[in-house]
DNA sequence: CTGTATCCAGTAGGATACTG
DNA sequence: CAGTATCCTACTGGATACAG
């Protein structure tokens, strides 16, 4: 650790800028519905669950200004905007699913092994 | 992401179950400092951040109440606590690994700014 | 349909003082 | 030293109404 010329400062720093990313409520399942596909504005609103216009607005143009989200509007009416992963959002895929595995392994075990993360 | 076997809710769920657990401000920051090896509470105080000793131990507690830190007490006076990874805190280091890799190499510019009084 | 503007409640977390 | 108790502010996100 010592003489790296990354810090832990940065080291800290750059993992919890990720984890701010993904942290509001509904940016992973945001995430995760675009996944399975390119979806509209309203289709996001009833798929990704009990969340309101405002926050799902949010939660989009947050993704869509770090690089994750592509927006593409239609402009024909009425109004049609469509939502897709960007090669980065698709990236962002390995190492969430990496921290699903964690997770996987803790809740589920082989049995034998005591719940750590009941929700 | 696609053709697992696993449901789209218990992905989200457990995902987000980790998240929750990280998210909070200075979860990642403890983790990393304990990382670094067995510490005092009051040397966590001062190396972990700008930390109130509230939120040092509403951190500590989640933690621990989750598996991923142990927490040692030595009854003599005046009164000594030690904290410390425990098996499954350091298993936690390597999808954590891979988000900081993911943020190092796809996330340019990443570091957080602390946000200030918008006038 | 796809948002934006406004208001509001719940909560995370800081400052400070106090305790064993 | 290692917390707890209390108070307080700022931010997140829901509800609703309005707009292009």
């Amino acid at each position: 650790m010592t003489g790296e010329d990354v810090t832990d400062y940065e080291m800290i720093t750059a993992t919890h800028a990720v984890l701010a990313l993904l942290s509001p409520r509904w940016a992973v399942p945001v995430l995760y519905t675009l996944a399975g596909g390119t979806r509209r504005y309203s289709e996001l609103l009833y798929e990704v669950g009990e969340i309101s216009k405002k926050t799902l607005t949010q939660t989009l143009r947050s993704l869509e200004h770090h690089g994750l989200v592509d927006r593409r509007v239609d402009p024909d009416l009425p109004a049609r905007v469509e939502y897709s992963l960007t090669p980065l959002g698709w990236s962002l895929t390995e190492p969430l699913m990496a921290l699903y595995e964690w997770a996987a392994t803790q809740l589920s075990g082989a049995g034998s092994r005591p719940r750590r993360l009941a929700a």
